[in-house]
DNA sequence: CCCCATGTCAGCCGATCGGCTGATGCGATC
DNA sequence: GATCGCATCAGCCGATCGGCTGACATGGGG
């Protein structure tokens, strides 16, 4: 069916902060036809550099990387010259609203969790080098059901006041450091309950962190 | 020096929640020499099965699994009959007190980082079969220095009232969830303030979250 | 052109919080 | 059997929070 010369492997390229997780996968995909792991990348800034030096078909981005920018940040960077880039699919072990649509806005061509089936990691990385997206079913339903229902998204004002409410700010402290009145602090931290579905300052840092607003 | 029929091969049976997790750690253990992976489990209850029915000499155990019972307790159920018991070598994301001193207490022979290179690993495992402790730098880093300053943990109570308050209840719905008075949880509240360093219950949330008390 | 989301601010008021002092009982440790 | 940690409770008080109503400016989308 299908002629051997016309289907190269897959080259990808690995990042993950921690060194087992790389090691486990590149012995992993080792066994798997058609993928081939040209590289390894500890930080997002790594990545950067071997993508442009090696040009991989696929990036297989971890979203918590330790360095100073998270997998978000370089799967953006790496997409953002959508002609020449890499596809980037994204393999992490949270499966969170705020996770999913920020990746997927930074240009990510796919998003496996990684508690899927190895093989569905391997289909999912020949189908991101062929462009198709690939969506682990826990992420797919999460999407859908996220556009039945509208923004539970806080406004970026609301974002910086939550911010200092975890750092357990009262509301005159947010105010100097946001340089606003205690009032508009109140008004924020009010709005920010309803979106958040809570009554009180700790519910909202508990809620936030859940979701991962916080963090 | 050694006589290869007196070292066998070390029999491994890994946990870890995360398919994708399991099955590159074993590939990748597969290509080292003296270690043989002879099952793996997804969740505490199956490492307790699998592990009674194989024998294992190590288990590499992910604290963060998804089922009822955390790595911590499997820990705990897999050593408490010390004699005929597998050793429990954990190998997780997080060097966090709570965490590392949890394992540890649970009866843990090790405590690696996943961000560890592969090749201390594989002398961790071996090391564990003989029962030698082995434990990441970072971790030791830790536990040394906690030995130097005393305790920031929380008693069993206090666990219980940062429960409720990461909920988001106030003192009077806290005082009823727990059948106690508003002034016994104001009390606790007090001292928890004062052993995580805050003034505020939503900092207490957030700190504690920050070094994984909560969740 | 109007509407709506966002961000800003004000005042009021009852409920709650956080700190304080002080007290009791209980089990473990020494 | 004295001491210490833990858990329990009481009352007081000033500071803070959370909800409310109302207001104004900006900027984008219908």
């Amino acid at each position: 069916m299908s002629t051997p010369v016309s289907a190269p492997s897959v080259r990808l390229l690995l990042c993950d902060d921690h060194a087992v997780i790389r090691a486990g996968l590149r012995a992993l995909l080792s066994s798997a036809e058609g993928i081939d792991v040209v590289g390894e990348a500890a930080t997002g800034e790594e990545a950067l550099a071997m993508a442009a030096r090696l040009r991989p078909d696929v990036v297989l981005m971890d979203l918590q990387l330790d360095g100073g920018m998270d997998g978000v940040t370089a799967t953006r960077h790496l997409t953002e010259d959508s002609a020449a880039g890499p596809r980037v699919l994204v393999l992490t072990m949270f499966d969170t609203d705020a996770d999913v649509t920020r990746a997927i806005e930074a240009g990510a061509t796919g998003y496996l969790l990684k508690a899927e089936q190895p093989e569905e990691l391997f289909t999912a990385i020949r189908n991101a080098a062929a462009g198709r997206t690939a969506l682990s079913a826990p992420v797919a339903d999460r999407l859908l059901s996220r556009l039945r229902s509208p923004h539970p998204a806080l406004s970026p004002r609301e974002q910086e006041i939550l911010e200092q409410l975890a750092r357990g700010l009262g509301n005159r402290e947010i105010a100097r450091a946001l340089f606003i009145s205690e009032a508009t602090v109140k008004t924020h931290l009010g709005r920010i309950y309803g979106k958040l579905g809570v009554e009180t300052r700790a519910g909202a840092v508990a809620v936030a962190k859940e979701k991962r607003l916080l963090l």
